[in-house]
DNA sequence: GTTAAATTAGACCGATCGGTCTAAAAAAGT
DNA sequence: ACTTTTTTAGACCGATCGGTCTAATTTAAC
């Protein structure tokens, strides 16, 4: 890895967090320059924009959390375990405590920014095909009842996870996170057979 | 009414829905200008900050939102009815198609900004309870099981609603709010007795 | 170690930011 | 109708915005 590569990689993994928290029109480039300890010369002899910066973030933060639920989920023996590592992950790790990224970018991500909205609807569809997955294989290995409709209910354990590291995020407790979470694993519990 | 009352008030309205849709910090005061067709003196005569009118754009948004879904649940004859009507305004209005304000705000106020976030708090509860109250007199009026949590339903449903809404948005579809909304009326439909 | 290339610092840019202030205009009180 | 008060327009403010550019420094090649 050249300077210049990992200068760049430095400056999103110390902008990401940032951003994430402020928000993209939040964040400003002094924000950033402060994070990184570089003048701006260094930060644009890198970055061509801070759109970039902020795009070249969101990704950051999406395969960040993407690796640990993936980890979670391979750790995971069953179809019941592999969900239960995952739900576990979003309830307890501090890398959504600002927030999921894809809520924060999502719901800041209007029309103007067709790029973002495009990054956030696959992440979307990535995160949910974790949980499909996981049904499916459930499903084929008899593991679940064939009752589980595996794409409805992606859907919704995604929706209410998201739901619920709004709420957590406001409210400023995770009761309603558990409350969400042991509610999906006795849903799931439900069709097992 | 005075003039300035209902430039005030004229302003609100004329922001609001920006606001919703760009963010705070992503709202300039020229967008406002333009919006209202206001100079600036028109403006911060009225108000004192930018801040301000953000914060009773977001309790505007807020109410307006509110009263359309407690006429829907007023309308309703039943605990069903009440309930199934409620979920349709969030799933075919309008007013949430640039998200809901909940979200929208919500997301953006992190820790620098603890006026929004407690006004965020305040519409979080306020919209769980009105899904509480619906299952709590359901239950009393023998319409519903007593199995049912109404706390917790009332979590759950809240939180799949606001993912939902962030999934239209950037799905650009209401495929998934369907889904959602149907699985949230079946499960109710499984506790009438 | 010397040189060529890559990288960075920071002065600088025009535009725009949120916000102030004054003078004119419009409403309201009498 | 006249006067007082309220309200608005828009010039103006300093600060900060995102971004550029050059000179100096650091890195890499030989």
């Amino acid at each position: 890895m050249s300077k210049a590569e990992r200068t760049r990689q430095f400056i999103i993994e110390a902008s990401a967090p940032i951003i994430n928290k402020k928000g993209m029109a939040g964040t400003s480039l002094s924000d950033i320059m402060e994070a990184t300890k570089l003048a701006k010369g260094g930060i644009y002899g890198n970055f061509e924009s801070k759109e970039e910066i902020c795009r070249e973030s969101f990704l950051y933060l999406r395969s960040q959390l993407s690796s640990k639920l993936n980890t979670a989920v391979a750790e995971g023996k069953s179809s019941k375990e592999k969900l239960f590592n995952l739900l576990n992950v979003y309830s307890n790790d501090i890398n959504t405590i600002d927030g999921c990224p894809i809520l924060n970018f999502g719901a800041e991500a209007d029309d103007t920014n067709p790029v973002m909205k495009e990054q956030v609807k696959k992440a979307i569809h990535s995160a949910q095909n974790r949980f499909f997955t996981i049904v499916e294989e459930g499903i084929k290995s008899k593991e679940l009842s064939a009752n589980i409709n595996a794409e409805h209910f992606s859907i919704k354990v995604f929706a209410m996870i998201e739901g619920a590291i709004l709420c957590r995020k406001i409210l400023g407790t995770d009761v309603q996170m558990k409350i969400v979470i042991d509610s999906i694993k006795t849903e799931f519990e439900s069709y097992l057979q």
